[in-house]
DNA sequence: CGAGGCGTTGATTTGACTCAAATACCGTGG
DNA sequence: CCACGGTATTTGAGTCAAATCAACGCCTCG
C-alpha cells in the first residue's frame, strides 16, 4: 500500500493569516495551504518570504490542460494543491508511457530543477486540478537562501527514486494481472467518491495500459477477468468502492 | 549510448599537493583522485576541508565483496573511484532484481543519504574496486556548511531519476533482445580489456537476468540468437571487442 | 569422487501482442 | 430529445516470445 504523497496530512494554520499583509515578517504564503505543513518551502527564512509570497502564484487547470511539455525549459516547479496530475514520456518511435501519478501534496518539475535539465516528460492534469508555480530564478534565489529548502526538494527526488526502483523490482515478477489490480487501488484511493458513492477512474484504458507499459486490449482482458472472479466491481470507467479490499488481496 | 557517469574525464590536478600537510588551508582530498574535478565534494568550503579530509577514507573492494546491505543503515556515502559495483534488490519472495551498476565517478549511498532513510538495495562489488567514503554524520556537517554539495548530490540523484524513467519508458517496448544488446554493449564498454585483447563480462547470465527482468534460460536463448547472426562473438564470458559496433546496431 | 553452481538445451505451456471487426460511449448540432 | 460522427472499449482469432519444467554437460572446490 504506497501512501502516495501527503494527502491526508494535518490541516496547516488557519487561512486569516494571509489576508493581512503585517508590517512584521509575512506569513508564510504556504500556510493556507492544507499541505502548508508539510510544504518544501515550509524553513524559507523570512528574508526571502517576501521573494516567495510574491513569485508564487496559484493557477488552476482543468481537466487535460497541460502544465509543461517535454523537452520544453524548466522555468518553475510546482506543487500540487488539488486534482491528479499524469507526467508523460514520449519516444521517439510514437509510443508514450505513463511515467507517474502526481498527488496533492507532491511536487512537480523537481527533477529538472535540480538537474538543469529541460523537463523529460510532460505534465498534463488529468482532472480540474491546481497547482501553486515558483519560477525557477526565484526558486533558485530561495533555495540558495535558505539550503534546507534544498534539502526538502532533494528528499523528494529521493524517495520518488526509491518508489521507482521498488516499482521496478517488485512489479516485473507478479503478472500484469497483480500490477493492474494494485493500480487499480491506487486509483481508488486517491479519487473523490461522486454522487451515488461510486468513483470514477481518472485514467483511460489507454491510460492505465501506458502507465503498466501492456496494450490496452490486454487491460480490457485483465479487468474483464477480475471481474470474472468477483474481484472487481466495475463499469465503464465506475467501480463499486467495495471492490478495494477485495482487489487489495490480489496476488 | 548512455554515458556512464563520468568516466572519461580529465585527470583533475597532480598527486603531489595530498602528501604535504600545508598550513595553509589543506589541498582538496579529490585533487588525488582520477575524479575529483567532478567530485561532488568540490565546492567544499575551506573551513571544512579539514573534516572532509578526515573523514574520507579509501577503501579496497575485492570482487564480491558487500558495500552495504539492503535495509541496513545509510552510515555514509561512497564515491568509486575503481571497479565496477550492483545494486541488487531482494524480493520478499526470494527473487532479486539488478537495480543499478555504478560505474567509477558514480556515487552510491546517495538516496539513503537524502532521504535519510535505510538502504534500499544491497551493494557488491562485482570485479575488484575502491571507494571513498564518509559518513553520514560528518557528510551533513560539510554539507551544512557549503549546500553547494547538496546541491550536487541532489543532482546525481536527479539524474539517475531521469535514467531510470528513460529505461522505464524507452526499453519496455523494443524486445529483450534488443535490451540485452543494449546491456552487453554498456557492459564491455564499461570493461577494461584483458590479456589477448578481450574482454570479460562481469555478469554472470543470471545477473543479466536479472538486470533485465526475464530469465536465465532467456539469456542463454538471446545471446545464442545473436551469436548466430554474426553480431556477438561470445564464448562464456568472454567476447571479442569488435562485437561492440555489431552490437551496437541491433534494433 | 561427489556436490553444487553455472550454463546450455529441449519440450511444453502460458500470456501478451497483433490485426481486425463489432460495439458502447459521448459530446455536438439539429 | 434524437441522430450523428468520432473515440474508446470490447471481443475474437491467430501468432509469437518468454516462462516453466526438466535434464544434462562442464567446471571448481572440498
Amino acid at each position: 500500500m504506497r501512501m502516495h504523497g501527503r494527502r491526508s496530512e494535518k490541516l496547516g494554520k488557519p487561512m486569516s493569516a494571509r489576508s493581512r499583509p503585517g508590517p512584521k515578517p509575512a506569513a508564510h504564503p504556504c500556510s493556507a495551504c492544507r499541505f502548508g505543513a508539510d510544504s518544501i518551502w515550509q524553513p524559507v527564512v523570512d528574508a526571502q518570504r517576501g521573494v516567495l509570497a510574491r513569485s508564487l502564484q496559484r493557477r488552476p487547470l482543468s481537466a487535460d490542460e497541460t502544465l509543461f511539455v517535454q523537452g520544453g525549459p524548466a522555468d518553475a516547479i510546482y506543487c500540487l494543491s488539488a486534482g491528479l496530475i499524469a507526467l508523460r514520456s514520449y519516444r521517439p518511435d510514437g509510443g508514450s508511457a505513463l511515467v507517474r501519478l502526481v498527488y496533492p501534496g507532491e511536487i512537480l518539475g523537481f527533477r529538472s530543477f535540480l538537474a538543469r535539465d529541460p523537463h523529460q516528460t510532460e505534465a498534463r492534469a488529468l482532472v480540474p486540478s491546481r497547482v501553486c508555480r515558483v519560477a525557477t530564478r526565484e526558486a533558485q534565489q530561495i533555495v540558495a537562501a535558505s539550503p534546507e529548502t534544498l534539502g526538502r526538494i532533494a528528499r523528494r527526488c529521493a524517495e520518488e527514486l526509491g518508489r521507482l526502483r521498488n516499482w521496478q523490482s517488485a512489479a516485473v515478477k507478479k503478472g500484469n494481472r497483480y500490477r493492474l489490480a494494485r493500480l487499480i487501488v491506487q486509483l481508488i484511493e486517491g479519487a473523490e467518491p461522486e454522487a451515488g458513492g461510486r468513483l470514477r477512474l481518472p485514467l483511460s484504458r489507454q491510460d492505465m495500459a501506458a502507465a503498466l507499459g501492456i496494450e490496452a486490449e490486454t487491460v480490457t482482458r485483465l479487468i474483464g477477468r477480475l471481474r470474472d472472479e468477483g474481484v472487481l466491481a466495475i463499469s465503464g470507467r465506475w467501480v463499486e468502492p467495495d471492490s478495494i479490499e477485495r482487489l487489495a488481496g490480489v496476488t
